[in-house]
DNA sequence: GCCATTGGTTTCCATAATGAAACAATATTA
DNA sequence: TAATATTGTTTCATTATGGAAACCAATGGC
């Protein structure tokens, strides 16, 4: 019928062997709170408490676990200052920043389709 | 330091009052097989089997659930042929179609960030 | 000495997501 | 009569994910 994005798709297809750059990106922005913590970094380096309660407050062993995951991943870096009580500041990698072209799609996606009642 | 993606900032910044459209979309794009789901109707509405096989066979519930998930959303449709054996063919709706621009920017980050060691 | 603070870790538990296997439905074909 | 094909549903088991509470470390303040 209409052309309803084709274009996209004949990139997408074209480019897509079978285990694509999607499943990649799925790896990455895995979890429930992965894709918030990048999206609070975003708008510039946080602390652990701050980027807590940033979020609607996901417990300390999730958020230290998706943050190390994230680490690992290059996506963002851990910074603690020997201070007491200490200090420890997470921060996006140019990676992690590259990220933000995902996030936007999302961002505008989310607001362009308000939830259906539910 | 430098102005790393400081214009989507802007844009993400500005327009995010706290529950965002980035959750929205989360929302929608939920669970390990939704968002592939999404991948492989983007090439054209497809049936059940093949479906399955395209992606790298979940369990048929599984599928079933996220099928029928998507489909509450206005993702999809679901046309089922009264044959037999029966066949039941999913497309993607307006909406559905309009998640290639969040699909095509996780393709594009996937393809630019190949895998870290693991 | 004792408490508060920050950013954890550890252990244990609850819930959610996924999977495997068996069964259903039914017209056609062997 | 029985097997086949397709798209499920149901039940039960297994993981994955997330959370709550207790605990630790080090130092400054009371």
């Amino acid at each position: 019928m209409e052309t309803n994005g084709s274009e996209q798709l004949e990139r997408l297809n074209s480019a897509v062997p079978r285990g694509c750059g999607v499943e990649r990106t799925l790896k990455v922005l895995d979890g429930k709170w992965t894709t918030l913590i990048v999206r609070e970094l975003l708008s510039g380096p946080k602390r652990f408490g701050d980027l807590r309660a940033a979020m609607g407050s996901p417990s300390a062993k999730t958020l230290t676990d998706r943050l190390r995951a994230l680490e690992h991943q290059r996506i963002l870096t851990r910074t603690v200052y020997a201070e007491v009580p200490p200090r420890v500041v997470y921060q996006l990698t140019e990676e992690g920043e590259s990220l933000s072209d995902v996030l936007d799609a999302m961002l505008r996606w989310g607001e362009a389709h308000p939830l259906t009642e539910d």
